[in-house]
DNA sequence: ATCCTGCGTGGGATCGATCCCAAGAGCCCG
DNA sequence: CGGGCTCTTGGGATCGATCCCACGCAGGAT
């Protein structure tokens, strides 16, 4: 148990056991073709120097490293404030543990993110996506990547792809030749416009999100193609800047400020703008709540909200919002689960693309009376 | 710029500059004694063939591997609830880019992963611990740790001491012969009931984070040390389960429930319970923000509340937090910049202690009026 | 002129494990 | 009784870079 000096090496429980380190390095990778006695020995061995493999060495040889990246391409500044990543980075970690694997973050976003700390270090040109490609695949660190789509991916997936590195991208399933993981974004959408038909809105709000986010654009497209296929269209139609409750609080005070002119009168006393939204995230949800209870409007009675992810924010909103729920969880072992098959397997077809279902959450956003004070 | 098949290496590059490996490894690591001929000759070799140096190789035989485990022993579900770790996990991060480091994420609670929901007890974390300490140490992928301090880190930073790897904790200041960086909670628990006394109060109740975190009991000592410096004591003292909303709330709860007894009568309609509470956190002041209102008192006219940590959450209650902000992004950076320190130059002292200060940050809980309805 | 110093360079050894090939033991079967 | 086979085992080569040492050459001092 007490270790001489430096870590044990696999030499030295070879020299131990009596046998040839290429034995010990068959029982040590379980190879059947060791007979049980050694096998023994050589275990006893290692439990008595406490020995544990090198996993440099290992993955020098072997050319696995048994370590994956999860890249999210923006400023580290602003992922924690998005429950979306930070639910995604711990799921996909654990994801990772259970197929033991290291997951190793990588967040970079634009060029300016390492200035104005401390001095310039050289030549070396953080930011690009060529060169964040170059890191990535060339140093041999990592197995493959998982590659959450923030805004716009550019050429970094096939940047990726052309390095041949085992890559999957979760939200951003447009991309032919490369493995991506997401939600049926669309047909939450669907849902989303349909409960509001369902429950008799008809003037009916699109709040998307940014329109450089391939999800935020397919959940839009849903709710079009619910609303057209009703024979209907959307009462106002436009795309935040961005997922935050900022841009979804600015978007519905252009859209109460639109409002006006819509069919109806606000001077009358009666609300006749839109009376159902459907935004493109908890977070624009909560926003747009915001600003429909500053303009003096009840949710859901004069608008019904609809959100998207249902992440805890949604809960915590007064009412609490109905949302399209996605299984963050599930996203992330898939995506995982696909790129340790791309390693392990070369031959795994590199095109698949992995849909899984949302389904609604009714809440107080939409739907029941609300309490015009709190209960006891 | 066209790989021939497989990476090129620095054979490669010595080839076509026609210089010796040791050469081109010379230039590749600014070596100063190579001809700024030759070093031109070879860096337009690795230009040409886009060589990129093999990560794992390098390491292997020197020792250092670039990479830190940022290390949060809890369950993966938990992290993403509490925005103080995702935003350390970002700060961390972000942090390590600027110094040249990969991150890894090691989340890690309770044994096995095997989906025990239920708290696990001690002894068998311990195992755990062992185990994960072993993983860190012996694998050499990780050139040190940061250990974030959720709960009781029990042995954890020891055992990762005595495998001689570098370490600096995050949060929990109280051991002897581990780096650690934190902020003064103390001065902030200080802070906060003083903040209490100069605007009037008398009656101040603590709800303290878990009793099992050291960052908890420092912010609760300092708000009774506070209170004793004033000749005065805690009209009630009691501590939370965890650091959640929901915590909070249960915990205002019962002191709403006991508040009854204090002097002072609840039902001639004059509250005369506790007229201040300083929280553990700001979810916790959040959770006893929500108690107090679903009891129909005012905020802060009856009750005034001082959160910790002046995370978004603080910002987004109703009204915002008055709260002790501390600045994690700075903890964040000292702890990597004090890792990479011990890393990289082994006479560097392993038991320094790095406490930051933190402000109080004035809002709406403890002082204002409270407009009746939304400004225009 | 010779020795010493210092710079620039090349080659071998090394980090620690895995992969490949071959050799010895034991067995079956002709 | 020997050939061919499988089962185990050992040693050498290898992954790709870095470290150590030694060598050739120039310049200054004695």
């Amino acid at each position: 148990m007490t270790t001489g000096d430096g870590r044990a090496t696999l030499k030295d429980v070879a020299r131990i056991a009596g046998v040839s380190r290429s034995t010990a390095s068959r029982v040590l990778n379980d190879h059947p073709s060791v007979r049980p006695e050694v096998r023994e020995r050589v275990l006893a061995a290692m439990a008595d120097v406490g020995y544990v493999r090198d996993e440099l060495a290992r993955s020098l040889r072997s050319g696995t490293s048994h370590v994956i990246a999860l890249v999210i391409p923006r400023p580290p500044a602003t992922v924690f404030g998005d429950a979306y990543f930070a639910t995604l980075v711990a799921a996909v970690v654990a994801a990772g543990a259970r197929h033991h694997r290291t997951v190793a973050i990588v967040l970079e976003g634009e060029p300016g993110d390492r200035g104005g700390r401390g001095p310039s270090d050289g030549e070396s040109q953080f930011g690009s996506f060529a060169e964040l490609s170059r890191r990535l695949s060339a140093g041999g660190l990592f197995d493959g990547v998982v590659l959450a789509a923030s805004v716009d991916l550019a050429t970094l997936p096939d940047e990726l792809a052309a390095h041949g590195l085992p890559l999957v991208v979760v939200g951003d399933p447009d991309r032919s030749g490369v493995c991506s993981v997401d939600v049926d974004n669309e047909a939450g959408g669907r849902m989303a416009a349909e409960h509001l038909l369902t429950i008799g809105r008809r003037r009916i709000a699109l709040l998307g999100g940014p329109v450089a986010n391939a999800s935020a654009r397919s959940r839009q497209a849903g709710a079009r193609a619910a609303l057209a296929d009703a024979g209907s269209a959307p009462a106002w139609d436009a795309v935040a800047d961005d997922f935050s409750v900022r841009a979804g609080r600015v978007l519905a005070e252009s859209l109460l400020a639109e409002g006006g002119v819509l069919p109806g009168d606000r001077v009358t006393g009666q609300w006749a703008g839109a009376d159902g939204i459907v935004a493109g995230s908890d977070a624009i949800a909560a926003g747009a709540l915001e600003a429909l209870v500053a303009a003096g409007l009840r949710v859901p009675e004069d608008v019904a909200v609809v959100g998207f992810d249902d992440l805890p924010p949604a809960r915590t909103t007064s009412p609490p919002l109905t949302t399209v729920r996605q299984d963050i969880e599930q996203v992330a072992a898939d995506a995982v689960t696909r790129l340790v098959e791309l390693v392990e397997d070369a031959s795994s077809e590199p095109g698949s693309r992995l849909v899984s279902s949302v389904e609604l959450v009714v809440r107080g956003s939409t739907v029941g009376a609300r309490p015009a004070a709190p209960a006891a």
